[in-house]
Formats: structure tokens, C-alpha cells, sequence
DNA sequence: GTCTATATTTCGATAGAC
DNA sequence: GTCTATCGAAATATAGAC
């Protein structure tokens, strides 16, 4: 069954490029190159499609995720997973559906993204906080909240790279965040070079 | 002339609301009141329509940003503008048009939009460079990238509402954000409250 | 399971009367 | 300037042969 397969990849792709609203059921066809009748076959419509085209995206968003829970110290994975690279210009999988009001109005793909964001939010969420117990980032950090400004800047900085057309603020909002993330841990606590219980 | 006025007023409205791809011209002629010879008396097409909508919006959110430029000290200036109430789940005027790949895709409604985050930017580098100036920030902190930062954090601030449906994670990320402020230029400098040249 | 009609509705725009 | 009528194309889906 590899029509099904070749729809949903598809479909993932072009609700990336194009979003929700631009993409038609015949573009998806004739990206996956199947006919008509064979997708309505195995999907029932649009939205079908796109709930399977979702699932499959926020796999691949979230796995990257788990650079937050890997080794190293707390604060060298935060800046790991901020380094990584993100294609800006193309924008977020994830993100960009939030501004498609159809999908927003969905209730079953706004859960999905719903949760991919909640399922990142809550892995940034114990990474910061195990940098604050090793003293990493200052007690006054609350890590919920911190959380939520750094996937705030990497949402935003998709934002700012799509109106400019250039990989550049993106880079330069997370440089911005990482020099801010050094600049509180700095002076304040950091006696040796880390690996202090 | 207040057709001109009207349809101008509604496309900006369902522009904001529904994004350009799910934005038929039939839905404005509707909100507005107006046939649709009127319409296409007034506006070529789509295009003009949304051009003219969205020199309104842009204008409308660039006069939020003037608060960088007021009086007080250039921090507070900075935390004052952060705080402005920001309708998260409504999304952001200027910035989700950057996740419509029609727009993205005509260079005269791109070009608005990136003209709209240049002019919101420099003001923002301007403010955090007398903050620095002012030791109100460490000197670490590069203007141009900080001002991206803050910028992508009520980008971002828009996205992770609409995710959630909430305003709450709007909110929390400025939070995060302010904190991390305070938590930078904390311990390093500022020997009295402020009102030092 | 897959294909080729075909149907219905909406989109975006034009024509031409008033 | 505004209106109604109409157009050609596309979106979304169904029907039914193979």
C-alpha cells in the first residue's frame, strides 16, 4: 500500500509549503502521482488526509526534541538544541498551521498541534529546570516560563525569516538568546567550570 | 467614497482573520456592505485590495512600536512596550501573513511586510543600545540580535497562544523574557536606580 | 485498489445596464 | 459609482467502470 503512503508524505509536504487553505486534494494527487479515485479510496477527504499528513510531521519535529533530554550538562543541551539548524526561510511544520484559521478551527488538528507543542514544551521545561538546580541559570528563572520564551524565539524567528527571506534573523534571534542565557548565568553563581553537584 | 473605505476595513479584518488564501473576494464585498462592481470600481483584483488592507494594518502595529521612542529610561521603555496587551489567540496582523505562501510569493505584499519588521526592528536596537549605553544591559548584549530576539518572542509569543487557544503562553514567554532581562543585568552593573548618564 | 468521468459549489473576474 | 448577470477555471467530492 504504498499509495497511501506516497498521499501522506505528500500531503506533509505541500501543507508546509503551501499550508492548509492553498492546497487542493488534486495537488496532492499529483504530487503523490495517484489518481483520484485511489485517494478517495483510502482517505475520505481533506481532512483525513491532513490528520495523517500531521501526525507524520510532528513525528519528525518532535524527535528532534529529544536533543533536550540527551547528555551532557543541562545548559549545553538547551544550547545544542537551539544550534541546531532550522531551516527559516521555509518556516515551522508545526508552527505555521497555528496561523491557518481552517486548521485552528479544527478541533482534531488543533489537538495534535496542540500536544506536539505541549510534548516540546514540557521537555525544554525539565532541561531548564535541571540548569537552574546546577546552578547553571539563576534561581529567579521560572523554568515554565523560560520554556516558553525559547520556543518562542524559535517560532519567531521563523516569523522574522520568511518576511526578510533569509536564514539570517533567525540565526541572530537565537545568538540573541544564548548571549542573554550567558549574560544571567554569568556573574551570579558558576565558581569552577560546571560538573558540581 | 467610504466604499473604498469599507472594503479596505473588511479585508484587512478577514486578512487577519482567515489569511489571504481563504479571503474571497466575494467574502468581502459581504462584510463590507458593497456589490461587486463597486468592488471592482475601486481595487484591479485581490491584490490591490489586500495591498491597500494591509498598509492599514501595518500602519496600525507600527504605532504600537512608538513606545521605544517615548520617554523614560530605555529599559523600561523596553519592558513597557513588552507589556502592551497582545491578543495571542487572535494572531499578529503583520506577522502571520508571513506563513501565507501567496503573499510570500508577490514581492509588493511581501515587501510591505518586510518593511514593517525593519522599521519595528530599528526601534527596538535603538532602545536596548541606550540600554546598554546606559548600563541598564551588559555590554555583551549585541542590539541588532537582542532586538530579533524580543521581536521573535512576541512572534513566537502569537504562535504558542494559538496553539494552546490561550493567552497564557503569550504572556509567560514576554514573562521569561523580562526575567531573563532583569537575571542579565542583575549582578553585573547598575550601582544605583538608575538616572545616571 | 485504481482509474476516468461527472457533479456541485466557489473563486476571481468581466460585461454591461442603470 | 453601483448594480446584476454571466463566465471560465478550480476546488472538493461522487459515480461507476475496470
Amino acid at each position: 500500500m504504498t499509495a497511501r503512503e506516497d498521499l501522506t508524505t505528500a500531503m506533509a509536504d505541500l501543507l508546509w509549503e503551501r499550508g492548509y487553505a492553498a492546497t487542493s486534494p488534486k495537488d496532492v494527487m499529483e504530487r503523490a502521482g495517484v489518481g483520484q479515485g485511489s485517494m478517495y479510496h483510502h482517505f475520505a477527504g481533506k481532512h483525513e488526509l491532513a490528520v495523517a499528513a500531521f501526525r507524520r510531521s510532528i513525528d519528525v519535529v518532535l524527535a528532534a526534541t529529544s536533543v533536550l533530554e540527551g547528555e551532557g550538562d543541562p545548559i549545553e543541551r538547551i544550547e545544542r538544541y537551539l544550534a541546531e539548524p532550522r531551516p527559516g526561510t521555509q518556516g515551522c511544520r508545526v508552527g505555521r498551521m497555528t496561523q491557518d484559521p481552517q486548521v485552528v478551527s479544527d478541533p482534531e488538528l488543533l489537538g495534535l498541534v496542540a500536544d506536539a507543542f505541549e510534548v516540546a514544551g514540557r521537555r525544554w521545561e525539565r532541561a531548564i529546570a535541571e540548569a537552574v538546580e546546577a546552578g547553571e541559570l539563576p534561581p529567579s528563572v521560572v523554568p515554565a516560563e523560560l520554556a516558553l520564551t525559547l520556543q518562542a524565539v524559535i517560532q519567531g524567528g521563523y516569523v522574522l525569516a520568511r518576511a526578510r527571506g533569509s536564514q539570517e534573523p533567525m540565526d541572530a534571534a537565537i545568538r540573541g538568546a544564548v548571549a542573554l542565557l550567558h549574560a544571567a548565568r554569568g556573574p551570579a553563581t558558576s565558581p569552577g567550570p560546571s560538573s558540581n553537584e
